[in-house]
DNA sequence: TCGCCTCGCACTTTTGAATCGA
DNA sequence: ATCGATTCAAAAGTGCGAGGCG
């Protein structure tokens, strides 16, 4: 069992004040995290009885008081610091560090969901030169966005906060066509994790009624995606610290790598090492004062208002680590409703956009970002593999459309890794969004980009314009939803990967795709060019 | 020529089946 | 017959360097 040792003492750094909306208990709550009532047994279909009392404390703890904490963040900070690689493989490659959490404050007996996503962290596309990373030109056309879920989901509270939560087994990959789900990167991008945790209901589903999820950001996660190592350092530290890479590390009694080189007679440093060392010489002498520390200082420019965040330094002026949402860890709550049967989904949003009528229109559509959350739950992509697996092959168009049919069908097969429109982190990003068209990969963005938007879009929110927590309704009927079901249906015809074999379907995860593809709606090609919104500056949102 | 990517290699850890004993 | 511990081979993960490609 790993050790949480890692976890930091002030994970949530930024908190949403208020409950979110359509939490009907908490949204009366003025200190959610002391006075939140929660759910109520009812609503979590627990009966009343003898542990009554037991079940009203757990029910105190709602979605807004879920803390979550990175594991070995001083890990993730000294690969932050130096401008942390990722290795992305046509074959799929993990992450390292690995991301771990420590989870708290969930109700021991309500069932969450865990998932991640890795969204674009800006506009840019970067080089490694001079020793440091810098702007290159435009990003290329965003990759599908994928969620992986992780693959206990859904487990009691009980059960994530009993250990770290690992995703470990997340690979990334730079094959447009990958038919194993892992999530699909650009090379010489930026990208920054983030984990969603998405309560599930009563019939261990997303999507009912109080179905609410938060999102949590840790900066110190941002990484660069490369085919190869770039820095130097990196290497280095993916050496040191990653136990499948033993075999290059250096020891005083017995350097293997070293031996294995020269028997070969192949330089002791190698090209890669030389190339930097002459280019930097003074790099291993240094401190590090890479762009990433650079960047980590310029964090240091956010500002707290009323919990959220303010960005002022530009993405040219910090070409790494540049998220508008730079802080320890940002959460948003949300908090989905069906109202009058549709659906109502609590997202971060500038205040302007919140206070538009519940009727918005195409202009406005077009004319202001969308929540930023929005766009990442786009199951336009489902898959199934087993129940403990991390979901990630894919099943057949019908069964997305499954939708449709769980009340009264069968089950379809386990889906649970979500295509989802991929947009820049950053705010700043709004601002040059026009300039970036989207350009989906049409094999892959079959439901995403040939659904019809989102008929009406509202957003709402009580919550001062410093807030981030805001709310975004979307009004979609659950009808509608299931109409669009079998468009995506992208990847269902690819055979399994070897080693899948399909299990029994799951309903609860037929129903999580119901919720995730639910939220798609708003992921219109047209939306995508648009909503490159940032969800770390909402407070900086204007109407334009 | 250059930058980026793919591939195969050697090395390591992880995983799971098989075996054994209590 | 069951359960837990141990062993071991296969699978999987890792960075490296060579070579290909545009």
């Amino acid at each position: 069992m790993l050790q949480d040792k890692g976890l930091s003492e002030s994970e949530e750094a930024f908190r949403a004040p208020g409950p979110a909306l359509g939490e009907a208990s908490a949204a009366n709550a003025p200190e959610p995290a002391l006075a939140a009532p929660g759910l109520s047994g009812a609503a979590l279909g627990s009966p009343p009885g003898p542990g009554a009392d037991v079940a009203a404390a757990a029910a105190e703890q709602t979605i807004e008081n879920i803390k979550v904490g990175l594991h070995e963040k001083e890990l993730w900070k000294k690969f932050h610091e130096a401008g942390t690689e990722m290795i992305i493989t046509k074959a799929g490659r993990r992450m390292f560090p690995s991301y771990k959490v420590k989870v708290t404050g969930m109700n021991p007996k309500t069932k969450y969901i865990l998932l991640i996503d890795i969204v674009p962290a800006d506009d840019h596309r970067y080089k490694f030169c001079d020793n440091k990373w810098m702007v290159a030109g435009k990003a290329e056309p965003a990759m599908p966005g994928r969620l992986y879920v992780h693959p206990d989901s859904p487990a009691t509270g009980a059960h994530w906060m009993r250990q770290l939560v690992s995703f470990q087994k997340l690979k990334l990959t730079n094959n447009h066509l990958d038919p194993f789900g892992h999530i699909i990167l650009n090379s010489m991008h930026k990208y920054q994790p983030r984990l969603h945790i998405v309560k599930a209901d009563e019939n261990n589903a997303f999507g009912s009624k109080n179905t609410a999820f938060c999102t949590h950001v840790f900066p110190e996660t941002s990484f660069i995606s490369v085919t190869s190592y770039q820095n130097h350092k990196i290497t280095q530290l993916k050496i040191e610290n990653n136990p499948f890479a033993k075999g290059f590390r250096g020891s005083d009694d017995s350097d293997l790598r070293v031996a294995r080189l020269q028997s070969k007679e192949y330089p002791v440093i190698s090209k890669s090492i030389m190339r930097q060392r002459l280019i930097s010489p003074q790099l291993s002498a240094t401190p590090d004062v890479g762009p990433l520390l650079g960047t980590h200082q310029a964090l240091q420019h956010y500002q707290h208002e009323n919990g959220a965040h303010s960005q002022l330094a530009e993405p040219q002026d910090l070409p790494l680590s540049t998220f508008p949402a730079q802080r320890d860890s940002s959460l948003f709550y949300h908090c989905l409703k069906r109202r009058d049967g549709a659906r109502h989904l609590d997202l971060p949003c500038k205040r302007s956009y919140l206070e538009a009528p519940s009727s918005v229109g195409e202009d406005h559509y077009f004319r202001s970002p969308p929540p930023y959350d929005q766009q990442m739950l786009s199951p336009s992509y489902c898959s199934e593999v087993t129940p403990r697996e991390a979901c990630m092959y894919s099943g057949s168009g019908p069964e997305i459309a499954g939708v449709s049919g769980v009340d009264d069908l069968p089950p379809p097969p386990l889906s649970c890794n979500m295509w989802t429109s991929v947009s820049p982190y950053t705010s700043y990003s709004v601002q040059t969004m026009e300039t970036v068209p989207y350009q989906p990969f049409p094999t892959h963005f079959t439901a995403t980009t040939m659904m019809p938007r989102l008929p009406t879009l509202s957003a709402q929110s009580s919550q001062p314009p410093g807030n981030a927590h805001f709310s975004v309704y979307n009004q979609l009927s659950q009808s509608q939803v299931r109409e669009r079901g079998p468009s995506a249906s992208f990847p269902r015809e690819r055979g399994l990967p070897p080693g899948c074999e399909r299990k029994p379907p799951s309903p609860h995860l037929n129903a999580a795709n119901e919720f995730l593809y639910s939220q798609t709606f708003s992921l219109s090609r047209e939306s995508s060019l648009q909503y490159h919104s940032g969800m770390g500056t909402v407070e900086n949102w204007t109407d334009g």
